[in-house]
DNA sequence: TCGCACATGTAACGTGTTACATGATTCA
DNA sequence: TGAATCATGTAACACGTTACATGTGCGA
């Protein structure tokens, strides 16, 4: 029983759909395939062994579904442990190295906030809406650096990061709102 | 000679900054360690490797720099077909790939684009903007089927990535009526 | 002479990509 | 009976990450 590695991106993605709903390998790459969280990878060749992995460590478990129709499946879900894990990634503080390179994976993290009660959500939201503010005013400092007199692309190119970031936090901000909305 | 493969993102961001700039290793992992280019990997073990196999398939050649200064650096440059390579890079055809999962990519060869004649930023801002539309377009229907009584959070990181989108169509034409002004 | 910035690497490891292999079940 | 879809994999390969190794020249 593997106590072990944090697992990847990938495998964090296939414990959370498979909380969601439990479902087998051949599901979640339709999932994969049909769906927004297709953008962190795909296919057979990366899917199956990571299921394996997860299974190796005890973080999901497959139990065959014989209500036989075609070919029995393995229908795979969370582990209490695996469970445990997932929800500790879920609320794990945002860092600034999250923001830096990992927005996607954040991203990921927020749409499985659904299995957290809507507290957690608003947690997350201001957290996030705080770390990319200050990663703002540090790229903001970063961009008056660039020397006038330089090529403008690359300053160009800076400058879409930098507006991506601001759509992050009045995104944020704004789904913060909808949040008290929601509870109140 | 290597004919072979094409370079990875982090060996072009590597061609592009030494035909900017010829430097070493060292100056390198510099620039990769305190710029924005830095959220394309970094550190020794990566840069390192990557130089060595540009050299190999003869897109960069070192020559040692002996002007005595500390140790005697080896200044990487790109060859002619290094050269080449990378113009023709910059140039690609944007596809609806690039923008579905690598759009920081695309942002590199923009940051590359004053090693060209304006008219090249041109058309790829024009192109940039076109591929985006479209997808923004597709992504908007897909938003469209959620259903409703879904738990919010999947839907609003999906959100955030279509208002990624359109923040990047709208700094495409920002940034194009620059070349306008810059030109005319 | 101690330590730091300069300068360049290498080895182990895990993981994702691509491409291929296999076999069951349904339907035309 | 053949094709398409369901369902699950495996093998080769390259690359990036992490961590470590090595040595030089300079200033305190």
């Amino acid at each position: 029983m593997g106590r072990s590695k944090e697992p990847t991106t990938l495998e964090f993605a296939i414990l959370g759909l498979v909380a969601l709903q439990p479902q087998s390998g051949y599901d979640l790459l339709q999932t994969f395939e049909s769906t927004a969280i297709g953008n962190f990878s795909s296919s057979p060749g990366a899917i199956y062994p990571a299921l394996r992995r997860l299974e190796q460590r005890g973080l999901v478990h497959g139990a065959v579904d014989d209500t036989r129709m075609l070919r029995p499946k393995k229908i795979f879900r969370p582990t209490a442990r695996g469970d445990e894990v997932l929800r500790s990634w879920l609320r794990r503080e945002i860092t600034r190295d999250d923001v830096r390179r990992r927005l996607d994976e954040l991203m990921l993290r927020f749409a499985f906030h659904c299995l957290l009660p809507a507290s957690a959500s608003r947690e997350f939201l201001d957290e996030l809406a705080r770390e990319v503010d200050e990663y703002v005013a540090e790229l903001t400092e970063q961009l008056e650096l660039f020397p006038d007199e330089a090529p403008p692309q690359g300053r160009m190119a800076f400058e879409f990061g930098l507006e991506n970031y601001r759509a992050c936090a009045r995104w944020a901000r704004r789904m913060r709102r909808q949040f008290e909305e929601d509870t109140r």
